[in-house]
Formats: C-alpha cells, sequence, structure tokens
DNA sequence: AGCCTGACTTTGT
DNA sequence: GACAAAGCCAGGC
C-alpha cells in the first residue's frame, strides 16, 4: 500500500465515548505474548498514520485504564524502548519483554523484525 | 483561542 | 549509517 493520498484528514473511528486512545489500547492488548510491535504500526491501522506520536502518548496514560495495557510491546520503528524511562523503576520494560524470551540489547530488541507484530496482516477485525 | 510538550516517523544531508 | 529538521496531532495550561 502506497500513501497515494497526501493527506487525508479524516479521523477513523469517531465514536462518542471513546477516545482514540481506547482504540490504543484496544489493539495493543491484542497483541500476542512474546511479540512487539510499533507505535507507526498501530497508528496506520487505526488510519492515523501520522498520529504515532498519539501512540506513544496514549501508552502514557495507559497506566490509569484497565484492564491493564502491554505498553512494553510496543516500540518505535527501530526496536529500541523508547519508554522504558516511564516505566517507573529502571529496566522494569526489558525485565517484562525478556520474560516473555524477547531479547533484548542496549535498550533494542535485537529479533525486532522477526518479532515484529503486524495488525494488518496478523490481526483480523 | 493560542502555545507548548511529546513513549514517533520520514526525509534530507 | 548517523544526525538534524520538519511534520504530525491530542492534551494540558
Amino acid at each position: 500500500m502506497k500513501k497515494t493520498k497526501k493527506r487525508t484528514k479524516q479521523p477513523v473511528r469517531v465514536k462518542k465515548g471513546y477516545s482514540f486512545f481506547e482504540d490504543v489500547y484496544e489493539v495493543v492488548r491484542l497483541i500476542p505474548r512474546g511479540r512487539v510491535t510499533s507505535y507507526g504500526a498501530i497508528a496506520r491501522y487505526l488510519g492515523a498514520a501520522r498520529s504515532a506520536r498519539m501512540v506513544g502518548y496514549a501508552m502514557n496514560c495507559s497506566g490509569t485504564v484497565a484492564p491493564p495495557v502491554p505498553a512494553h510491546r510496543v516500540l518505535n520503528r527501530t526496536g529500541m524502548l523508547t519508554g522504558k524511562r516511564y516505566f517507573g523503576s529502571n529496566g522494569e520494560m526489558e525485565k517484562l519483554l525478556r520474560a516473555e524470551n524477547v531479547k533484548v540489547r542496549a535498550d533494542k530488541v535485537t529479533d525486532f523484525d522477526q518479532l515484529f507484530w503486524d495488525p494488518f496482516e496478523e490481526l483480523i477485525i
């Protein structure tokens, strides 16, 4: 898929009572154990390709929602644990990933390409 | 309304 | 491949 359109400014799911964040949480909760994805992938899946930052921002508030969101499975496009400092203790995010057999080295997931979970291909809604 | 921030991504150098 | 800059848009003030 190419982005033939330059900028379609159409919001995807504008449900009343639900925010963009809720959609993000919903997708993140569906990430299988031991797999990871990127902020941009989630954003594209929601139709907001240019809202990758918002996905990250949503993760910032992920601790306030229930059920808990496995935010540690969401990384940036290079597989770096950019949000580990938001997990409170230093290294907790990496710990969670390793508990799922995800190898982390120098704040990066080594097998990011293999473990990458693409909502478009692996998630059918 | 306006300005600033940011757990991002893409593009150009 | 590394670095810088720009674009992005929802929230908070």
